[in-house]
RNA sequence: GCCGGGGUGGCGAAAUGGUAGACGCAAGGGCCUUAAGAGCCCUCGGUCCAAAAGACCAUGCGAGUUCGAGUCUCGCCCCCGGCACCA
């Protein structure tokens, strides 16, 4: 054999497959479901980043499966997407053609790698039997009220020609190609997130995130609790006498307390249009020539903070507080979907109300009291000029005046309604019928899935249709309802619908009759850990979510949350430090390190390459490192020749197998990786200590992170017997069982003075503190600081003994 | 502005309040080899010192708690990620 190459283990991959030692069943104890986030399968194969992730998340699976677990560890394919549909545009092959080739590719990489994954469980979102509950999820939605067709501004890419989420839009561009989106009105499928909204904040509480992901779900949720407050509108009939017909406006604040300060009211231009008519006639052209330049802008031009804008409507509204007259203006700075898109101006105590009152000359008037006067102030404090709350904390003045009627107290979300509508081939058919008669009507349940349709052109339409508009023989059916005529939905669903339920199917994923048995989601659920991308915290985290909680208030899953541990890797930017591009010309092909280093160093040093969470820059220098680490390993195992080695190897060995499974557990895989070679380490310098009987345990402790060198070695130092029955070293327990012997293990003991290390000691852990004093006072720099003197002694045992010189 | 995470050698980084820099890389020196590659051994935060011993300095800055602080507390500075004309 050749010991500059570590072999890519085929022949151990098919036995371990044969043994079927990865396959996760419902008939044991101390179930683990870990899970990464399935991946799409690109032309671009799977790169380092999937890697890290699975690499790391295997090897905890295999830590698991060692120590008793029995381990679901499943893997699959997120395969509807763009990129397939592109290159049909291109070359006219079919995207599932192509999905297919990819998914072969890829599987091979994954195996290739080493990944425990249990593949019978294997998953395809775009497979009728899969998208068939995809759909079915989508009807019972629409039967409860949960999905809904509205005619919304959306946001358009105009170069993909795609309707997108606000939360697919990068700051005002398209998320896939960059071009600006602009706003235009489209009818369009919504999911109603927002009325999950407060449990999807409330159940961040029962599972543990980590902290900063958990935040970034809070935040992207953005509750707000406030007031709505009504300002009637006055005008020359309702000042005459009380109207029914009276119009108000709603605005919402969170500063109820500042509202006898309300100097003004400004409404978004998308309000005012609603209000043109009531504008007085000297001021109508004026506005609504604003209002007109505003609408023709796009989101982000609108947000481009720049010099104020704004317009006196001439309309007059009613402070509900004292009565007060005031003005209503109308400004592009207030956005329609934020709140009510009514603000009350309060210039005295916001920066924002105050930047607009001085442009445009309107009053001030301080209502909280501040340290100094005729300055901005926004904190809390005691209310001036405010009638009969004068005197009263502010804090305290939010809950009367909203219990006085002042305002209704309300609530706010920075989340809005998912917009579920894409116009796009290669997605899930929206299983929908609309009759002219009965109006939207899902198709039934019997006839699900909604297949995909062969179509001639995947091409989207520049009016925004989808390429399925084309197909008349297949829009044009019969309503489910009256057996009239009716048309198909021709949009389909974006690629966050596979991905928001997938987890569930893999603990029963060839199901025909419902998308997974609740006996096996009740054995398996909820994921114990789930890894992925932080880019997806506020995307497929809370979609999924979302969707579990509707499926658990049907009856469907049998708890509220579906994951309970949720952790993220960092990306692995290009030697450069920069992000690994084709066009930059850094990216490291993993197929090619495997090929040359063998999968073991690709995945240790994955592990290696620094914490796990955080962004890290691939060294070619530090990989080679690793694959030292290995082969140096194989010549210290094999050049193992006695039986039994010393009691002293047997301990430390214990210790490190304690020591990695700790790590394990907190994901803390490079310190995990700096053990074994530091194991090593000691192994090469006391060889004589190291027998077949360590080596076997030292072996085992590798075998997560490094399974095929394990495996190679095991089989080595095995018996003829299992040799010939091929026992793997998969199959082992994990050697922490053997006790740390606490005998007199030799350990280096720092001999302080004043907290100040003076000299270093050996000592036993076991030792006594007077035996240690009196030893560490012998020592010559220690004396040299000591003598004579009085002394309080502090003793850690094994650690430090401190001398602490007394005053007197 | 709000929320979250950070700041430690030439570099990636370690460190339940207890020897700061484990482990790896790079660098320097040596061995082996006809040579190359691979491997093996040694040195490796700074200052003082010929060197050793030893002393002092050192975890973004400044205070504090403690016998002892990279770690805890308070006040700053800077970097990264998320959100934001958010009413």
């Amino acid at each position: 054999m050749n010991k500059n190459k570590l072999e890519t283990g085929q022949g151990f991959i098919r036995k371990w497959e044969e043994k079927q030692l990865y396959k996760a069943e419902e008939n044991k104890n101390n179930k683990k479901y870990i899970l990464i986030e399935f991946p799409y399968p690109s032309g671009e194969r799977l790169h380092v980043g999937h890697a890290r992730s699975y690499c790391c998340l295997d090897a905890v699976a295999r830590w698991l499966r060692m120590k008793g677990s029995n381990v679901l560890f499943p893997f699959g394919w997120d395969a509807f997407g763009l990129p397939a549909e592109n290159y049909a545009i291109k070359t006219g092959v079919h995207p599932s053609v192509t999905t297919r080739e990819n998914i072969d590719n890829s599987s091979k990489q994954a195996k290739d790698w080493g990944l425990s994954f249990d593949w019978s469980r294997e998953i395809n979102t775009t497979d009728p039997g899969y998208y068939k509950w995809t759909q079915w999820i989508f009807v019972q939605m629409f039967k409860k009220g949960l999905a809904y067709k509205a005619e919304i501004p959306v946001n358009w890419c105009p170069s993909c020609k795609i309707n997108q989420a606000n939360e697919e839009v990068i700051d005002g561009k398209c998320e896939r190609c960059g071009t600006p989106v602009t706003r235009r009105n489209q009818s369009q499928w919504l999911l109603a997130i927002t009325k999950y909204a407060d449990r999807l904040l409330d159940g961040l509480k029962t599972v543990n995130y980590r902290s900063d992901i958990a935040a970034q779900q809070v935040n992207w949720i953005g509750r707000k609790e406030g007031a709505q407050i009504r300002f009637k509108i006055l005008t020359q009939s309702t000042l005459r006498e009380q109207n029914s017909n009276d119009k108000y406006l709603e605005a919402f604040t969170t500063r109820i307390d500042t509202l006898f300060g309300v100097t003004f009211v400004v409404i978004a231009p998308e309000v005012a249009d609603t209000l043109a008519e009531m504008v007085p006639e000297s001021r109508k052209e004026e506005v609504k020539e604003y209002i007109r330049a505003a609408l023709n802008k796009s989101e982000r031009e609108r947000k481009q903070k720049k010099e104020n804008t704004g317009v006196d409507t001439g309309l007059v509204a009613e402070n509900p507080a004292d009565g007060k007259k005031i003005p209503v203006w109308v400004a592009e700075y207030v956005m329609t979907d934020v709140g009510t898109g009514v603000v009350m101006g309060v210039p005295a105590h916001d920066a924002r109300d105050l930047e607009f009152a001085r442009t445009f000359k309107l009053p001030v008037i301080p209502v909280i009291e501040a340290g100094r006067s005729g300055e901005l102030y926004e904190g809390e404090g005691k209310l001036v000029n405010s009638g009969r709350y004068n005197g009263m904390d502010s804090i305290l003045a939010r809950r009367q005046m909203t219990k006085d009627g002042l305002g209704k107290s309300s609530v706010t979300y920075h989340l809005r309604d998912w917009v579920f509508s894409r116009q796009h081939y290669w997605g899930e058919p929206i299983p929908m019928i609309e009759c002219k008669k009965c109006g939207w009507v899902p198709v039934p349940e019997n006839q699900l899935p909604v297949k995909l349709p062969e179509v001639e052109k995947y091409l989207p339409t520049d009016t925004g249709e989808s390429p399925l508009a084309h197909i008349e023989e297949w829009v044009n059916t019969t309503c489910p309802n009256c057996g009239g005529p009716a048309e198909r939905e021709t949009d389909t669903m974006p690629n966050w619908a596979g991905s928001s339920w997938y987890f569930l199917r893999f603990c029963d994923p060839h199901n025909d009759n419902q998308l997974a048995d609740k006996k096996k989601l009740k054995y398996w659920l909820p994921v114990d850990l789930y890894n992925g991308g932080m880019e997806h915290t506020t995307l497929h985290l809370l979609y999924s979510r979302f969707w579990h909680k509707f499926l658990f208030d049907i009856g469907v899953v049998p708890i509220p949350e579906p994951f309970d541990k949720r952790t993220s890797h960092g990306v692995i930017l290009g030697s450069d430090n920069r992000k690994m591009s084709k066009s930059r010309g850094n990216v490291i092909n993993p197929d090619e390190i495997v090929s040359k280093y063998g999968a073991d160093t690709l995945r240790m040093y994955e592990m290696f390459i620094g914490p796990f969470e955080q962004t890290v820059v691939w060294s070619i220098e530090s990989l080679e490192g690793v694959y030292r680490f290995l082969k140096r390993i194989r010549v210290l195992a094999e050049g193992t020749g006695h039986k039994s080695g010393s009691e002293e190897a047997g301990s430390k060995l214990a210790e490190l197998a304690v020591r990695i499974g700790r790590d394990l557990e907190v994901m803390k895989f490079n310190t995990a990786v700096a053990a074994m070679m530091e194991f090593a380490n000691w192994w090469g310098e006391h060889k004589a200590e190291m027998g077949i009987d360590e080596a076997r345990d030292f072996i085992k402790i590798l075998a997560p992170m490094a399974p095929f060198m394990a495996e190679e070695l095991w089989q080595r130092l095995n018996g003829e017997s299992d040799k010939k029955m091929f026992v793997s070293v998969h199959q082992q327990g994990w050697p922490e069982s053997t006790v740390v012997r606490d005998f007199n293990i030799t350990v280096t003991l720092a001999v302080q003075v004043n907290g100040k290390v003076r000299a270093l000691m050996e000592s036993h852990k076991a030792d006594e503190e007077e035996r240690v004093r009196e030893k560490a006072l012998q020592l010559e720099n220690v004396r040299k600081y000591t003598e004579g003197k009085k002394c309080k002694v502090i003793f850690v045992p094994g650690k430090v003994i401190n001398f602490v010189i007394s005053d007197d």
